[in-house]
Formats: structure tokens, C-alpha cells, sequence
RNA sequence: UGGGGUGUCGUCCAACGGCAGGACAUGCGGCUCUGGACCGUAGGAUCGGGGUUCGAAUCCCUGCACCCCAGCCA
């Protein structure tokens, strides 16, 4: 800590540019505004899971609050009972936490502030601001006006027909549930020609006999969001009031709403929202993936939410690297889905120890190998980490290969198994290809091999040097998993408009029963676990495993400069 | 055709009147018991047209393109 400012000395804030966010901050605190006192908040509604969108806003939010030394909350913004459950609050709270942002003990809900919400009306209603209007949802649709041309005032709009008291009865009579729903609402009275449709009179209460996951049956007129968000942002003392960009237009009424009332006045800044390539990010569409079983739940690996990319093996640390990478800005933009899985890659390389695992095996048989010969060769668990040690992974006659790694008739540049040749067995030997054992139709079903028993670990005493070096099990010592590989569940770049689901990838999960790993790895599977097999990829172990299963997660592949050239090769 | 926004490498973000830079992606090379990781290297951009200025991505004028807004959703 610096003694004289009390802020941290650890952040790179010389060596980096800052957002516009910070910048506005920054010249915030140099001329005192807020007291120098930065408070922001992530003001979910409970409708949904979140995704990675939400995951750029949530540590934007927090971010802030930790680069200046301020404070973060977590505010429910439940004011629509209709779409709103216990489930995605609950889901919602492990996801925030999970992602690290720390909102201490402030975990809020928008609900909480009814009762204030409702004196603050009765204020505005007081001030002659405010009305309550018994127009049906269709004739206020039809007054409202064009987008060029001014709206029509409600007959219910001036004090002439309503004075301040009746109103006041009548609202006080809409809360104490006297009406039906859709009856009439409150509605501010602004100007029904402003050529911004939101200053049009908004709605700030309808009527709605439902029960709220909170306040039960409590309430039956609840606050719209362009009432309530502000008043939240007011009554917790916000600074910040960060969201994404189409709030914009509604700026002006946040502002008017907070003004006429006196209260304390936080600050709305917009950004734009992440677009992310091979993918949608509408809450309305993710539930419709979800609702029409396009996927299995909100957690599927391949959703782009919080708790599908928590299963898919992705670590926070990676999604706050990505989030850091993107940088906020207000231009709309899709960012490349290959930035996130290098963040994911970059992070699992330095944490992830290496297995090794067959996924389309193919037996191989060393003749020159004794039958019941078996041995135990050491092999490193993770290059990139000397703590990690090491391990001893069993060797024998029979072993199998990756049905990818062998070629009978190789093309150039391959560089692992083909008649003849000569490979590495990662930590174990130097072996060749003598024979192929092929089925009545022309299938390969096993290959021969004679090893050099002189390369035992991998080196040769000659110094002899191989191409390649392939991953390996023994067949003997082999345990059976189930892997299930991921792809991107769209094929086009961007799976835009009301036929996104033609784009839907075919090929976005593909289950393999019949996958052999080492025994070692089978030891520590526990769900959740992260780790790599050795020249595929990086996996996890999901939580579908059980006593009978073990259940193993694609998180990404490695990168693949074989594949890059076998494709050109093809082309 | 009202109002609010936004235009910089393929993508995302910088440059705050003074050499257009970084990351990802891509190409090439090096290294390697993972064709991984890592290292090096190359190509690649200021929406158009005017103007101000010694000097413009940045300021002014003028076009153009794209996004958002007519829920009793948020």
C-alpha cells in the first residue's frame, strides 16, 4: 500500500491505457464528485442464467470497484414476479462467486426497496408528476405515438380531470389490490411529444396479482425498470451506474425520475454488450436451446453461459483474462470466439497436469516384447510446473495407439506411424511398424511393431533421432472412460436473426464410449478435475461420473499444426 | 423520414493535434520426447469528400454505413 492515497501499488494501471469508464472516473475524482468514492453493482434480473456477456459486465463492475479502492454489490433487479425464479437467483450467486467477483455481504434485491419505491411515487404524485392513468395497455400503445410522430396526452393526464388527491386514492387503491391486472397504471407525467419514446408518460406501475419469489403475494403493483433501476442505484449510495447501450435512450428518464424527486443522483454509463463469433447471447434465445432440448440444460458445455463453460472445464482465471483482453468500449463488436479458448489455453498449459488417453484406439502389438513383461516408466505431469512431479505409467505387450496416428499409406510431413517407420512412445521407447492386420473388409484391426530396447524412456543411446512421438495405454493396465468432445454449436460465423437454429452445429457433441486412459488419471478422477491428454487437448472430469462412469469433458483442443497441414494438403 | 449512439489491421482494444501500437488470428522460420508450450519474423487498418493547421485517426463542415428505441420486459 501507498501510505499517503491507501491504494493499492500492485495494478499496472501506469502501464496501461485506461477504459473510457476509468478516464470518466479518473476526471470524476479530480474534481470531487462523489467524494472521490467509487461504488458499482451487477443488477441481474432473475430470469435466466448468466453467460459470458454478463460475466464481462460483472468484472467490469467489480474491477472498478477494486481498482479505486471502493465497493461492488450484487442487486437482484426483480421487479417482474412473471419471469422471475428462485432457481436463477440461486444459479446466479454461485456463478458471481464462482467468477471471484466479491460482493461481500451485499447481496441486495431490488424487491427489498418496494415499500420505498412506493412512498417515492406517492411524492412524485404529490408534485403533480405522476397520474394514474386507465387507459388499456392497447389504447396507451396507440397514443403513444410514432417513432416521427408526437404522442396523444391520456385524458386521465391532467389534474383538471384527476386532481392530486384522487390520484393519490386511486393509487393507494391500486396497491391495496382493488383493481384487475392491466386496469391501470401509475405513469409520470413527462411530455408525450418528446421525440425520445421513453419521456412519452412511462408506465412506473402495473398492476400484477402474482406472487413475487420474495414478497409472495405482498404486492400486486410492482415498479417498471426504468422507476425502480434508479431508485435502487439512489438508495444504495451507487456511484457508477454501468450498463450496456441500449439503456442509453433511457438516460434521460433516469435522470428526470432521480431529479424530480431530489434523491441522490448516481451516474449512468453505457458500454457495449459482448458479441461473441459461433454463438448467441440473448437470454430469449439460450432458453429456447435450453426449453426446446437443443442442448441439455443451461449448463451444457456448449452454451456460452457461466455454469456451461464452469462444466466445460473452463477456469474463472482464463474468462478474467478474456474479459481483461477485450477492453469496453462502445462500438458494437463480435469478438472472436479463438481470443476465449486461448485465454483457456494459456491458463490450463500452466495448471493442467498431462495424461495420457486414447480417444479411437488402435491396438498395437511388440512382438520382440516379452509376454508378461511389464514396467513402469516414469513421465513428467506437467512440463510447465516442476512441482508437479512426476508418475510411473505402466507399460506392456500390447498397448493402444491413436487410430489418427497410423497411416498405411502416409501422405508428406506425416510424421508418426506407417509401415516401416520409426516413432517415439512418449516416455517409453522407439518403436517400428512390421505388419498390419486387416478384416475381411479391408479394415485395419491391429498392427505389429518391434521396440528398441535401448531407447527404454524415450532417449537413444545412439542418438538416433525420430520425428515423431506418439501418446500411448497399456492394454492391459487401460481403464474405460466415456469422452464426450465439444464443438462450437453454431456453424455460422454469426447465428444471427430468427433462423438462428438452421445454423445449429449437427456435429457440436459427439459421444466416445470406448476411450482408454491410464491408470493413473482413472485414481484422481473427481468431478471437476482439469487436466491434459497429452497431444489432444485439455478435459475435465464431469460431473455425470459415477461409480459405474467415468464421464470426461472436451474443454478445448490443442492447437493443431497437423491438422492446419493435412487440411491444405487435402485442398 | 424523429431521437439516441458508433465507425482504426481479418477480430478486439489503444494512440487524448506530433513516428498509427498491442493482443488474438494468419504466413514463414527456430526449438522441442506433446506437430503442445515457447522464441523470432512477416503481411495487414484510420468510412468517403472538403476544410483548419507546420502537422489531423484526433478539431470543423458535409456525406455514407451500421446499431438501438414505438413492452403494462429488463
Amino acid at each position: 500500500m501507498n501510505p499517503a492515497t491507501d491504494i493499492p501499488l500492485n495494478d499496472q494501471s501506469e502501464s496501461k491505457p485506461l477504459n473510457f469508464i476509468h478516464q470518466i472516473i479518473e476526471d470524476d475524482n479530480a474534481i470531487g464528485k462523489f467524494q472521490k468514492r467509487v461504488h458499482t453493482r451487477f443488477p441481474p434480473e432473475p430470469n435466466g442464467y448468466l453467460h459470458i456477456g454478463h460475466a464481462k459486465s460483472i468484472l467490469l463492475n467489480y474491477g472498478t470497484a477494486v481498482k479505486y479502492n471502493g465497493k461492488f454489490n450484487l442487486r437482484f433487479d426483480d421487479t417482474n414476479p412473471i419471469k422471475e425464479e428462485d432457481e436463477y437467483v440461486q444459479s446466479i450467486i454461485e456463478d458471481v462467486k464462482w467468477l471471484g467477483a466479491d460482493f461481500e455481504d451485499r447481496l441486495l434485491y431490488g424487491s427489498d426497496y418496494f415499500q420505498k419505491m412506493y412512498e417515492y411515487a406517492i411524492q412524485l404524485i404529490q408534485k403533480g408528476k405522476a397520474y394514474v392513468c386507465d387507459l388499456s395497455a392497447e389504447e396507451i400503445r396507440n397514443t403513444r405515438g410514432s417513432l416521427t410522430e408526437a404522442g396523444t396526452e391520456s385524458p386521465y393526464r391532467n389534474i383538471c380531470n384527476r386532481s392530486i388527491n384522487v390520484n393519490l386514492i386511486q393509487f393507494q387503491l391500486m396497491k391495496a389490490g382493488k383493481f384487475p391486472d392491466g386496469s391501470k397504471t401509475l405513469r409520470a407525467k413527462i411530455d408525450m411529444a418528446s421525440p425520445n419514446l421513453n419521456m412519452r408518460d412511462p408506465i412506473m406501475y402495473r398492476i400484477l396479482h402474482a406472487d413475487h419469489h420474495r414478497t409472495g403475494a405482498e404486492w400486486c403493483i410492482y415498479p417498471m425498470y426504468d422507476w425502480a433501476h434508479g431508485l435502487e442505484d439512489s438508495i444504495e449510495g451507487i456511484t457508477h451506474s454501468l450498463c450496456t447501450l441500449e439503456f442509453e435512450d433511457h438516460r434521460p428518464l433516469y435522470d428526470w425520475f432521480l431529479d424530480e424527486l431530489g434523491a441522490y443522483h448516481s451516474q449512468q454509463i453505457e458500454f457495449s454488450r459482448l458479441n461473441l463469433s459461433y454463438t448467441v447471447m440473448s437470454k430469449r434465445r439460450l432458453l429456447e436451446l435450453v426449453q426446446k432440448k437443443y442442448v441439455n440444460g443451461w449448463d451444457d458445455p456448449r452454451m456460452p453461459t457461466i455454469s456451461g463453460m464452469r462444466r466445460r472445464g473452463y477456469t474463472s482465471e482464463a474468462i478474467r483474462n478474456f474479459t481483461e483482453r477485450i477492453g469496453v468500449a462502445k462500438r458494437d463488436s463480435t469478438v472472436d470466439v479463438a481470443l476465449l479458448e486461448f485465454s483457456v489455453r494459456e491458463h490450463l498449459n500452466k495448471i493442467a497436469p498431462r495424461y495420457m488417453g486414447i480417444l479411437n484406439p488402435l491396438k498395437v502389438i511388440i512382438d520382440n516384447y516379452p509376454d508378461d513383461q511389464e514396467e513402469f516408466l516414469e513421465a513428467i505431469n506437467n512440463p510447465e510446473d516442476e512441482s508437479a512431479g512426476t508418475r510411473k505409467v505402466p507399460f506392456s505387450k500390447e498397448i493402444y495407439i491413436e487410430a489418427e496416428d497410423f497411416m498405411e499409406a502416409p501422405p508428406k510431413k506425416f510424421y508418426r506411424l506407417a509401415p516401416g517407420t520409426e516413432v517415439r512412445l512418449r516416455y517409453a521407447y522407439f518403436v517400428t511398424c512390421t505388419n498390419i492386420v486387416k478384416d475381411d473388409r479391408g479394415n485395419i484391426i491391429e498392427i505389429h511393431c518391434t521396440y528398441d530396447p535401448a531407447t527404454r524412456g524415450g532417449d537413444s543411446p545412439d542418438g538416433r533421432r525420430v520425428k515423431g512421438t506418439i501418446h500411448w495405454v497399456s492394454a492391459r493396465h487401460a481403464k474405460t472412460a466415456e469422452v464426450r468432445l465439444y464443438d462450437r454449436l453454431f456453424t455460422a460465423e454469426n447465428p444471427a436473426g430468427e433462423k438462428y437454429l438452421e445454423y445449429l452445429n449437427p456435429e457440436s457433441l459427439k459421444i466416445l464410449k470406448n476411450c482408454h486412459i491410464e491408470p493413473a488419471l482413472f485414481e484422481n478422477a473427481t468431478p471437476g478435475l482439469r487436466f491434459q491428454f497429452e497431444r489432444l487437448g485439455y478435459f475435465c472430469v464431469d460431473p455425470d461420473t459415477n461409480d459405474n462412469k467415468l464421464v470426461i469433458n472436451r474443454t478445448v483442443t490443442l492447437r493443431d499444426t497437423w491438422a492446419k497441414i493435412a487440411g491444405k494438403q487435402a485442398r
